[in-house]
DNA sequence: TCAGTATTTCAAAATTTTTTGAAATGGTAT
DNA sequence: ATACCATTTCAAAAAATTTTGAAATACTGA
């Protein structure tokens, strides 16, 4: 099953958790898959404008586009993105569409801040 | 500065936080940028995994191909995004060279099990 | 009904990211 | 030196994502 050699001080270590293939087999590979999924929807500038927009105040589509320079065609794809993912939801109102941040959205927000790097020396 | 119109409940709710103006420029766009620039790292099956695995114990380069299923090359390849954005670092042991989390890069990883939407019904 | 506004959809084009494999680097051991 | 191993670099190819603009949809109000 293993097929390298390595440092002694790395087997070691491995040994007292059980090996390499009981480490192997704890990768949760479930929750990578949905990690990577919400991720994915997150690494984007236009996205994480409307997240934090949304944090403030709930909005219809016209305010996302000009809040993000977008067009509506543009606007309306991320709008897409972040409801499949279930970060926000959206109910009409009259020709408007009111977007608003679901439990989940807005739970993903606050934690935005654990993001940042350490400050630069 | 605004220039489309919106449903009278918005523009009353929008009054009470000091108007559109004020809530466009209470954008954090610095902090935006940072949190894209991790979250794209981020969004990334073979990184997650890397993640995760040094999570549980240091590894050698040699473990992280055969974990991720992917050649040198391409380990090498998110290696240096992860080594770039601060999540994990390498020292060199012979011929080896073993990667760690740093300190960031285990603040993130503790907060991954946020990042998974509400169970599906 | 018709005209008008807000928004979505679609396919093609543009851009970005990832994968590949061959060659280079840096260290060890002989 | 030389041979060997682990790893990185590079450029080209492949794949994935985003942007565009035109056309469709969905609602409103006359």
């Amino acid at each position: 099953m293993k097929k390298f050699e390595i440092p002694d001080e790395i087997e070691k270590e491995m040994r007292k958790k059980g090996g390499w293939n009981s480490i192997k087999k704890s990768l949760p590979l479930e929750e990578i898959k949905e990690v990577e999924k919400v991720m994915k929807v997150l690494s984007c500038d236009t996205r994480l404008k409307i997240l934090y927009a949304l944090s403030e105040q709930r909005m219809c589509v016209c305010m996302l586009t000009e809040l993000t320079n977008c067009s509506y065609s543009k606007c309306s794809y991320h709008i897409s993105k972040l409801k499949d993912a279930g970060l926000i939801k959206a109910i009409r109102k009259g020709n408007y569409l009111v977007c608003s941040l679901t439990q989940f959205g807005r739970s993903i927000v606050r934690h935005f801040n654990k993001y940042k790097p350490e400050v630069k020396k």
